[in-house]
Parts: structure tokens; C-alpha cells; sequence
DNA sequence: TGGTTAGTTAGCTGTCAAGTTAACTAAGTT
DNA sequence: AACTTAGTTAACTTGACAGCTAACTAACCA
């Protein structure tokens, strides 16, 4: 298994869960501290506190101190390689439909003796 | 939990393992068989089967019959969910630092009273 | 009809992840 | 020094999931 298969895979895993995706969502929009972050969340700290260790694992977010506080704040890049791997499904899946109907234009416009007997 | 909220949960999870997000990869080039599809993997062809029970249940691939083939189908919809929410994300992420760049050429533009003196 | 090909279902095992409470560390406050 | 605030670590329970083998269904073939 590659170093870039297991971001993915850790990435993947991590947006996979809704509270860390809110958790994501909200750092968008600014730092914020894990009391912040687990404030909208009918969850006890401690189990904030393990999302924000997933996330940061897998590279979506770094911590800093500052006092007792933790910022956290997201990091673009995690982020961005997932959403390559996914853009390079739907780009080659999109090549492929272009590529046929490029092709049907061509039997349109000058079918060849082969394929109009077919 | 929503509809929504539960389909990016099972999308994500499904995305979040190697062996089918290859799946996924190979089905963008084209339709293809169970077979087909398990032949690059030193793994049973039930584990790969409920691979694609995963990919079927989150509505990245279809299955329909031909004879006795179940030719796998890849759909766009959910893969297109996925980077929708990603591309959310990203996108208030970089407002934000474009809207504190116009703020600091605001302020380097006409520095009010207030704010030089901080 | 008996065999082969394509694939799924069932049942098992091992692993990992989410959530909890309780106990701890570390920094700031009085 | 004693207390409060911010957060983590440890230990545990529960539930889901990946993989396997064995047994099954369904369609085609001879």
C-alpha cells in the first residue's frame, strides 16, 4: 500500500463520519478551539476530542497551543488531494462519453463501407 | 440524520478503502463483469462482491443481468455529491482569505482613526 | 440431464472505530 | 497553595466491517 493510498484512505474515512464534517465545515470558516468545536455537538469532550485526533492524523487539520487553548485549524491540502481522486474518476468517466460521441459524429458524417454493413 | 448527511456518510466510507476506489476507477473507463472487476486482486470473488454491495448500496454503481454476467455500472450522481461537498468546503475557506486580503488592502488603502491606533 | 460458468448468501473470525466515564495534565486565577 | 478552565489519556462496551470458506442460485452448454 502507498503513502498517497493510505492519505486517501485516512481522508476518506474521516470525511466518511458527519460530526467530523461539521467539525470541517465550521474550521472553513475560521480556528477554533475544541471547546468551540464540540459546543453544537449533544457529545462529551473526550469524544471530540478523538475526531479532532482523526483529522489531524490524516492531515485535515494541525493543532497549535496557546495557553490552555488549542486552536485548531484546517489544512487545505488533505482536502484537495481527495477531491483530485475524485476529479479524476469523473474526468476520465467524462472522456469516455465524449470519446463516443465523437465517434458517432464520425460514422454520421463519413460512414465507412465496414461499418454501414455492420 | 438526513437523507443527504447519510448518503455523504456511505459514499465517503465506501471511497475510504483501496479496493474500491480501484473498482471505481476501473468502472470510469467502462462497464464490466464481477469478474472482471476481481481479476486484478489477491482476493476471493465474495469479498469483491461485497465490495460492490457497498458501491451499489451508496449508488456508486448500478448492476443489471445479461445471461448469467451482472455487468457493474458506474454513477456519476454520488461521486458528484462527494466533490460537491468538498468543493463547499473549499470554497468558504478561500473566501474567507480573500476577503481578509481585501480587508488588508482596505486598510492599507485608507487606515481609518480607529485602526491606526491600535 | 448433468456439468460448467458467474455470481451471491451464510456463517465465522479478527480488527477497528465510536462513544462512554473516570482520571489525569497543564496553564491561568485568587 | 488551592481552585478553575481547557483539554487529553485510559479503559471499557458495543457495533460495524473486511476477509475467509462452504454452500447455494441461476443461466448457459453438451
Amino acid at each position: 500500500m502507498t503513502v498517497v493510498q493510505e492519505q486517501l484512505d485516512s481522508t476518506f474515512a474521516a470525511l466518511a463520519d458527519p460530526t467530523r464534517r461539521a467539525i470541517v465545515a465550521r474550521l472553513a470558516r475560521g480556528d477554533a478551539t475544541v471547546n468551540e468545536l464540540a459546543a453544537p455537538f449533544a457529545m462529551t469532550l473526550p469524544g471530540v476530542s478523538k475526531h479532532l485526533k482523526v483529522l489531524e492524523r490524516c492531515g485535515l487539520i494541525s493543532r497549535t497551543r496557546h495557553a490552555q487553548f488549542r486552536p485548531c485549524h484546517l489544512e487545505r491540502a488533505a482536502l484537495d488531494s481527495a477531491a483530485s481522486w475524485i476529479e479524476e474518476s469523473r474526468r476520465v468517466w467524462t472522456e469516455r462519453f465524449d470519446k463516443l460521441d465523437e465517434h458517432l459524429r464520425d460514422l454520421q458524417a463519413k460512414p465507412s463501407q465496414d461499418e454501414a454493413t455492420q
